[in-house]
DNA sequence: AACGGTATGATTTTCGAAAATATGGTCCGG
DNA sequence: CCGGACCATATTTTCGAAAATCATACCGTT
């Protein structure tokens, strides 16, 4: 299924087939809704659409051409996720931010994370090993290339979200992986929203180097702690540049 | 905002105003997308839709009197529970059951459930313990008016999952109360699974009691090995009864 | 001026037709 | 007799118009 593959890699002054240089409406799904989906979904984590802001449908069908069924299966579907906010009868909205809410978002990552941790570092095989060592390789790469505002760089966001998946991706609950994926998307918008306001990254290369060295070593009692850290601190991090934003709501 | 309170209370024979006498189409929510997700909801919990069965628009149409996009918003709300399982432009299926997913949701509702009893025992007030009371005293009652088939009846099912619910209502995170709420749906839908094939429901009654008792009493260790124990001898009980349900998907 | 009710405009929600896609069967060539 | 391409049918997916609902400004009354 590589049937549009070339579309986006190569421009089409010689393309030799008409049709499919057309820009395909579904770039990541087979629908249109899933693909809708999944772009307002980058669009609120990165809080291109600001946190409360009101999602009318209006905007929406001009901006993503799309008719109001459609717009609506992927607003229900994110209101789900619990990152769009459905007021029956009054529209939706993009979710409101809180200090309430990153506390427990924060929280419920660490319960569930700590666990997928340990199961992983009992049960991950050779291929587990491989996947952190090569996720964590790629993420430092793209932060030697640019270190500058890592949040900003797509690929690094991507890198960091693989880096992190892979490291729980052994623990064997499909179940519980969907429920920390989801956790993982709030609490990135969450570090978007203090990101504009943080003066300087801190290092967080050193902090995932040291996650993967213990987790490789089946530490996990050391690689728990450090995780828990890693995300209290980043959560805490985000409460202390992001306060304007979070006690005006 | 009361202004439908009186339909379901009273019987409208001398109803003086005609139009409050017509059977509303909505019952459990504002708009009709949201009462047809709770009626779907409740209808794949209850097994009244079994595992795997296609979920086709033209039967939807019929059952429930809605249009195609209507239905297609309630079952894609359904999907991002759990309950229904979306094949991208092959259409919906009630989520299928398996042995292994069993297990997985039983072990997250461990992780989960325990943590939250466990907050919930350190920071319920007096209006938790009350709640906690009451839900078992109204649960008792019921038992007692009828011994038999308890899955069978609504009143029973409402009155189960409230007292659930408010033993870990004092935990003080939205978030995770959420999580739990989804977990705890799948799993009753299991229950519902084994239900038919169970020779005779054991003694929940001393179980509810003894939890109640030791969140009551401040015992945390107490109760979270009781409710541990609690769901996974549940959860065994439905993959006794229901294996020839669950090796053969 | 304050209040309550009402008309008006804006917005959401719902519908069934139309387009897009999958499914199943048939025919043909090997 | 088997396998693959093609067509017809069944089903899903998408669309924009129409109905329902909400928000706001206006008006008359107290």
């Amino acid at each position: 299924m590589v049937v549009g593959a070339a579309s986006w890699a190569i421009d089409s002054t010689t393309d030799p087939m008409p049709e499919s240089a057309i820009r395909p409406r579904k770039e990541f799904g087979k629908t249109i809704a899933a693909d809708i989906t999944h772009r307002l979904r980058e669009e609120i984590i990165a809080c291109a659409l600001p946190p409360g802001e009101p999602l009318r449908f209006d905007v929406l069908r001009e901006r993503f051409g799309a008719s109001f069924t459609t717009l609506r299966e992927a607003l229900t579907a994110l209101a789900a996720e619990g990152l769009v906010d459905a007021q029956e009868q009054r529209g939706f909205r993009v979710a409101p931010v809180s200090r309430q809410d990153l506390v427990e978002v924060t929280d419920a990552r660490v319960l569930i994370e700590v666990e997928l941790i340990r199961r992983s570092i009992q049960r991950g095989d050779d291929d587990w090993e491989i996947a952190v060592i090569s996720t964590l390789h790629r993420l430092k790469r793209i932060e030697q290339r640019d270190p500058e505002h890592p949040l900003r760089d797509p690929e690094w966001k991507i890198a960091h979200r693989q880096f992190h998946q892979a490291l729980v991706s052994a623990c064997g609950s499909a179940t519980l992986l969907a429920i920390r994926a989801e956790l993982f998307d709030r609490a990135e918008r969450y570090r978007h929203l203090s990101a504009n306001f943080r003066p300087r990254p801190r290092d967080k290369a050193g902090e995932h180097q040291a996650i993967m060295q213990a987790a490789i070593s089946r530490n996990a009692d050391l690689a728990t702690q450090l995780i828990e850290s890693h995300i209290r601190s980043t959560a805490d991090n985000v409460a202390k540049y992001a306060t304007h934003l979070l006690d005006t709501e």
